[in-house]
DNA sequence: CTACATATGGACGATACCGTCCAGTTACCC
DNA sequence: GGGTAACTGGACGGTATCGTCCATATGTAG
């Protein structure tokens, strides 16, 4: 649908244009990433990305369309990941070894700066509305993704026909997200594998009433 | 233990004083949990709160004096109604009003600005030590009201005693923090009620385990 | 080689916000 | 009723940040 990214005139877009543009983002989402939206400012941006100041203002309207590019490349970046990933999985170990890969990657840095998209929802859903709606889109995809795996799961016997997937699913990313807060207030991703543990855990319940 | 507050010198302190003190972090507690910290100017909280800012600057040495303060405030208050709360919870229907209870609350501004503690500690646990600190030992109480109730279920024998009350808790902890997020970024509750069904719905397995 | 998009580089105005300061006022304790 | 804490009210300096603007330079496609 559309063809994403900004919201202002960006009609003609030469390749260097393009390629100037997605350096902005990619640089301004590693400075939010560490400093948030509101501790980010547009001058770190422009030193950081070594652009001038008018070519910013050139491909973005003001900060809040950047910040909203920042959104749409991070989150489709997320799950892009997420789906190479959980579409891997067809059993509750590769499941665990899903859970590992997040885990370990999260204590890359000791659960500093929480979830890529979680940290960014929390900060910008209550003062941009549009945001929230692509942060809203996001969560739902990344939803959809553990939906395809549990079906998956149903096919394979693994898991009960009369399993609620989307509920579960939920659960999953309520699991994941209140991991990385947990971990990142902690900083310890311990919680955070306990807690994702816990989801699957039950998965693993209801797969074992299936069988009986 | 200490005797909490602030950490500038406030040695004496007045009825009166305290008094001003007080409602300076109330009314800066609620600024902040609907624009964020960020968000959040001291002039507007003196506007808000009809102090002068002679009087904020005599009570907070600085913004994150006072921003500390609030976390302590907003923390103390939240695990003091969960405590309250959860304390009296003795079977599965109790935790499921227990959930109602949270979920009923945060539908009243329709999921918006998230878990009182969870956001806080989303958007300062990376630029202030002492506040994730802070965020750290509040999350640590509220995981232990739940270890409370666990081992009760555990003693009325509707909880195996071989479950790991600790883990469960943070498992409890996250989908509480995760359904907060999410729901925060839909605007609406219902993922948030999944998202702790889900775990008590786990909890409820263990225990027809325990029966078996 | 010409025309246009792309870019530099930084000056600039306009605020917004933090934090200081002080002269004067009001409550309250002994 | 004298003294001290608590408070008003707002001016003020300093600075950070947003966003504008422009004169100039460079790549690149036709």
């Amino acid at each position: 649908m559309e063809e994403g990214s900004s919201e202002t005139a960006v009609a003609r877009l030469t390749a260097r244009g393009a390629k100037t543009r997605s350096r902005i983002i990619a640089t301004a989402a590693d400075l939010i990433r560490v400093r948030g939206v509101g501790g980010t400012t547009l001058d770190d941006v422009v030193v950081a990305s070594n652009v001038s100041k008018s070519q910013l203002y050139r491909h973005f309207e003001d900060k809040q369309a950047l910040v909203r590019a920042v959104i749409e490349f991070v989150g489709e970046r997320t799950i892009a990941v997420e789906r190479e990933r959980l579409s891997k999985v067809m059993t509750f170990n590769g499941l665990r070894r899903w859970r590992d890969a997040l885990v370990e990657n999260n204590a890359l840095h000791e659960g500093r700066y929480g979830c890529p998209l979680g940290s960014l929802a929390n900060e910008v859903s209550d003062q941009d509305e549009i945001a929230r709606k692509k942060l809203h889109d996001l969560f739902a995809a990344w939803q959809e993704l553990f939906e395809d795996l549990l079906r998956r799961f149903q096919k394979a016997g693994i898991l009960p026909q009369e399993a609620d997937v989307a509920q579960l699913a939920t659960g999953l990313l309520a699991a994941v997200q209140g991991g990385y807060l947990v971990a990142q207030a902690s900083r310890d991703v311990t919680p955070m594998a306990s807690a994702i543990d816990m989801a699957i855990a039950h998965l693993h319940m209801l797969s074992r009433d299936a069988a009986s």
